[in-house]
DNA sequence: GTCTATAGGGAGATAGAC
DNA sequence: GTCTATCTCCCTATAGAC
């Protein structure tokens, strides 16, 4: 906060991204400290000045990953007017989960390839994290349905998971350089509302695929 | 196949199995083969006679993981009438790659949790047979759309990465004791071809959710 | 804050007995 | 087919100079 920190801090935010970068591709146990020194521009010891151990930096990156997403939807929900109906909340919700996940691609994909391989404490405490934000979206889900906005009588957690998991999918196959992230936020939205085969369309004219065989991830 | 080599299939396939379970839970640097042979009742050293090394035993994981989806929805289409409408065969797509996905759970959770990190000749490998898999459903797609059956000119891709993206992330949260995978698939196939908004249901009462805010993975 | 040097442990893979 | 024993390499983390 004080200026004296700011070069430590600096050079924290340096080495956390760093790892988020290594641990994102070499997983868990594949990232070493001396890959991730590499990566800072600095050597393997000068880590331990900045964090205690390799658990303290997954922990760090695990934290990051799922509170910028937490932060990101909170945000863009509370910037919608109280008029604002369940689909366009659950349509803001989808766009500012697809941007974040994106905009941190290093901790996002990194949380998936290390998933499971932390120690016990880390994951209990990322668990209690990612079940908050997954009230987030509970609450978006059961306000729509209850103002019958909503079909049917489906299960909302069913209906939160296949949502989730086809954003968070995006992260294994999402090219920027292809199309904007709010392009594919608008046509998910649109399939998540009404489908692929039914209902009032919103979905604006689609640019020709540029690879019509992209591979699962 | 023939009596004389049953034994020896029979400790590969254990390896096999054992390797996939650690691999699942290890990740690609933090599987060891003492862990792979604890596992399937060995020593580290007895694995090499049933495999050459780490790298192979991975890229044979890898293999089945994504060969037994596409045999699993190759032949669920198969068994369609020719008369099979695109939502129809959509749906039956659907059905079958979750039933194989979380069959083969370990096979296909290693799979994820490795990815990116396996050497490159052993990633291209793969990376054709999941193209390969991906052409299927660009297929089913493709010949819905052109029968009208989709209400939009939506990019095909764009769509298949979605569903995909759903269908695969349920191996991160899927129970079995908490509903047969039956129930998921029918009511995923309601959300991908009608949305949560829109279209005719065909969705069936859903049982109260047992655990209201599940972890998003 | 960052460096070098190193202690102490564990990995993949091989050799040869049984 | 499976075992034990071992070679060689590389990891995390620490100590102490600068």
């Amino acid at each position: 906060m004080a200026k004296k920190l700011v070069k430590s801090a600096i050079s924290q935010k340096r080495v956390l991204d760093a790892a988020a970068k290594i641990f994102r591709v070499c997983g868990y146990a594949g990232t070493t400290m001396r890959a991730i020194a590499d990566e800072a521009d600095l050597k393997a010891g000068s880590i331990y000045y900045h964090y205690k151990s390799k658990d303290e930096l997954i922990a760090a990156v695990l934290d990051i990953a799922i509170e910028s997403v937490t932060e990101a939807v909170k945000t863009a929900l509370a910037e919608l007017p109280e008029t604002a109906t369940g689909r366009q909340r659950v349509e803001t919700a989808i766009r500012a989960h697809l941007g974040a996940i994106i905009e941190n691609g290093d901790y996002t994909l990194a949380t998936r390839r290390v998933a499971g391989q932390v120690p016990e404490a880390i994951r209990i405490h990322n668990r209690v994290q990612r079940d908050s934000y997954a009230t987030i979206w509970q609450d978006i889900l059961t306000e729509a349905h209850a103002r019958g906005e909503f079909r049917t009588p489906a299960s909302l957690t069913l209906s939160r998971l296949f949502i989730l998991g086809a954003l968070n999918w995006t992260v294994e196959w999402y090219k920027p350089e292809r199309r904007p992230i709010e392009d594919v936020a608008r046509d998910f939205a649109s399939f998540v509302l009404d489908g692929l085969g039914g209902g009032a369309s919103t979905m604006a004219e689609d640019a020709v695929d540029v690879s019509p065989v992209q591979a699962v991830g």
